[in-house]
DNA sequence: ATACAATTGTGAAAATAATCACGACTTATT
DNA sequence: AATAAGTCGTGATTATTTTCACAATTGTAT
């Protein structure tokens, strides 16, 4: 389960080369080189290069990459054999917007169900997948390993806890809130208001024509 | 508008800290250490004492740092003072997200117009935010800055050419498609199957224990 | 067969970022 | 005053990530 060793920045880019190899193959594509995938994801063709190595050699030189198999490697990679789980938690317009984006497309990975406290949600479904009360969280999570949190940030903390005390592997978390879970538990913050932010600092402060 | 040299880390930290910062301030909080700010942002303390140094001795020895004054100085810093106009492109459910967000609350940031192409739409307005017609972009854009890209994918190449050309700086991109767009325009990725991916592939193959 | 063009995989170098660890200074306490 | 406790700012170090650049290999064309 641990072929350690791959430096984070690169497993970040990991589902994205799987999702554009994807598109690639449905295309009928049989190869690709490194310089052509780097256009198509914005990624230097000398990191995917290295990226790529980590998991050995899997191109020929003065060819490029064979399309199939290297989407089967990185289906193994990813997991894909095997469904992820998830849970959404707060049904709002971002919570939604989730449920109704299809993961399953392309990658093993399903909203199981969402909760909510407004009772006017609650027994309705959003694109199949059904709205429990949050009161009930404890009783129908069972077993589900990854939350997205998109409540609002006050409720944030409350909610951070009983996913811990339910055992919750992983968080992502889109409120401004900054949670707090022990070291077993692994979150990941998208910060809409700091990316948006976040871009505006760079256009005013950092020359228009570089890097990133 | 440039004092130069800031790493980029640090810049994509800084509205974080603002943020913070703010709540500090309306909790009636006079002073705090950069080990307080860290437990509260999950940032190191060495790094938050670090990336203020780039901005010269912000703090006292023995003491920290007085919220206001570090309120005020990261306010000139990210431009507070000055509105940036943003506009926002696809108003589906990701995209009413945003328009129901109160960025104006910390940022002096504004959504001042939305874009749409269905019919039922135009002319209605959410949270304040007037919805024009996708076909009158270049009419009603005049010198808005930014956009915040939350259309369906099969659409993003088309519109971003469109915002190009219309001279936009800075492209907030929610779509899973990889933009192109000249030197002259800084593109920013948030890539929603990615994030959801990546967490995933993190929890299988990184000791439950350690760092991030 | 041979030559040419394309493209990988990777050692080495460079760039970027995080962390350690401590001297210097501040405030609070006795 | 003197001492103790707290905290910054930063030189130095370490870790991580990106990029360069090229030998080795492959496929294609003649």
């Amino acid at each position: 389960m641990e072929q350690n060793k791959i430096p984070q920045a690169t497993a970040k880019r990991l589902p994205l080369y799987y999702r554009f190899l994807n598109n690639l193959h449905h295309q009928g594509k049989l190869r690709v080189s490194s310089k052509e995938l780097s256009e198509a994801v914005k990624v230097d063709s000398a990191t995917i290069r290295r990226d790529f190595s980590y998991f050995g050699a899997l191109g020929k030189k003065g060819y490029g990459y064979n399309v199939e198999y290297l989407l089967g490697f990185f289906r193994k990679t990813l997991d894909q054999d095997e469904l992820t789980e998830v849970a959404l938690i707060g049904t709002g317009n971002l919570g939604t917007a989730f449920l109704h984006y299809n993961f399953m497309k392309n990658n093993n990975t399903k909203i199981m169900m969402a909760f909510d406290a407004n009772p006017d949600k609650v027994g309705k479904d959003i694109g199949g997948v059904p709205i429990y009360h949050i009161d009930d969280l404890e009783k129908k999570i069972n077993g589900v390993q990854v939350a997205i949190l998109t409540v609002p940030a006050a409720a944030a903390d409350g909610i951070t806890n009983r996913l811990v005390d339910v055992g919750i592997s992983g968080i992502l978390n889109f409120t401004p809130a900054r949670i707090t879970v022990p070291d077993s538990v692994r979150v990941h913050h998208i910060d809409l208001a700091v990316e948006l932010q976040s871009l505006v600092y760079f256009l005013k402060h950092y020359p228009l024509d570089t890097e990133e």
